[in-house]
DNA sequence: TGTACATCAGTGAACGCGCGTTCACTGATGTAC
DNA sequence: TGTACATCAGTGAACGCGCGTTCACTGATGTAC
């Protein structure tokens, strides 16, 4: 059903092993991958087109045969965040307890945003909001969210509803990443968030 | 009451004037004013400390004077920025229409962020959220959104209510910064916020 | 199966650039006498 | 009131750095005959 494969591994950790020959065979994935590895550790202003070559044990230009310029390299790895928050959301939606699919969803996306700070804010910054293929990304992640939204409220509210739950748990995600809310204790973090969400969520689940 | 004064205006606007003498009289402020002014043109990555003295028509390594590094002086901005949304925040709750005070306090919050998308950014950003400075900035501006809440939450709920209208309408100011959830036309800001806002709010208002 | 050759995906060196920061210095200011 | 001097707040030149990007080139690969 979803052939997306996860950043750390699968068809991903092949692309990070030494390379026997002089050419690489999949250095497009292996920026990919590098960059990823480095928004992992620092943030994004540390990140150079230089540097994902080094990590990917290559000289500095040959990222040019894949990657117009560092922009489009930036842009990949947002596009391929958002596939992986989607993929996320969309693993949280299908084990959900019962009538906890929102709890669970934002939960989720919470989680992804601590595990993946700098792509995370990267996804949303404004520096590529206008490429076509992450407009695509995010809007097929926002329909996972729609979708459940849809399946509990009256059609007339659907605008509203989903904006409103995307908002409040993107603002808290956003707000302990910047250390603005702090769960008391990482234990104490999904209760946060469920309770963050039953106190802005008006509408029913069946 | 109040002495804060807005960045564009008011003693600020002296410290860009053509300056007569060899010493500049208020290069701080000035430093501070020209970097805000700035930031209102691009974003963080295209503020140099270079590009701070230039504006301010001082050579490059003035602001040494008053600033220790390049750090130091964002740290500034950022709390001058928290002051400015402080200020923004309490005006609108004091002139806020009756029962209303969320609604005109949420649209505030969002038209600052519209108004100074990159300071706004670079406020919630990782990178000055230790500074002392900033902390407390940050603490009375949230104790501004925090009165508003005790007035009309019980007690025992008085934090969730607080993490979660706050989180709401920071998601949602950044979810439109970001280009994520697109208001239909200008005029219709003000509605989308407050639609969410009744939308996630539960609890009434006196 | 062997060979010539086009194409692809790398290399290494070099470019100009703007940056943050430091240095020795200088003009202006204020204060003690 | 005048002068010597300490202090403050600027200047201009220079530093090393890493960056994005381009260039001519080369090793590997695949294909036509």
């Amino acid at each position: 059903m979803c052939t997306l494969h996860t950043l750390d591994q699968g068809v991903w950790a092949v692309s990070t092993s030494a390379r026997s020959s002089y050419h690489h065979g999949d250095l497009r994935n292996a920026c990919l991958h590098a960059a990823w590895g480095m928004l992992a550790e620092g943030d994004v202003a540390s990140l150079s087109l230089r540097a994902v070559a080094r990590r990917a044990g290559v000289s500095a230009n040959a990222p040019y045969r894949h990657f117009a310029d560092k922009d489009a390299l930036l842009t990949a790895v947002v596009a391929r965040g958002y596939d992986e928050l989607r993929l996320a959301l969309a693993t949280a939606d299908e084990g959900a307890r019962p009538g906890e699919h929102h709890v669970d969803m934002g939960i989720a996306y919470v989680h992804f945003a601590l595990d993946h700070p700098a792509v995370f804010r990267l996804m949303f910054s404004n520096s590529c909001r206008s490429d076509p293929e992450v407009q695509s990304a995010a809007l097929s992640t926002a329909m996972v969210l729609a979708r459940r939204v849809m399946a509990v409220t009256p059609a007339t509210e659907v605008d509203t509803v989903l904006m409103a739950s995307w908002a409040t748990v993107h603002g808290l995600a956003t707000l302990i990443l910047d250390g603005r809310v702090a769960p008391r204790g990482p234990a104490k973090l999904d209760g946060l968030v469920r309770d963050v969400i039953r106190a802005t969520t008006s509408f029913g689940e069946t």
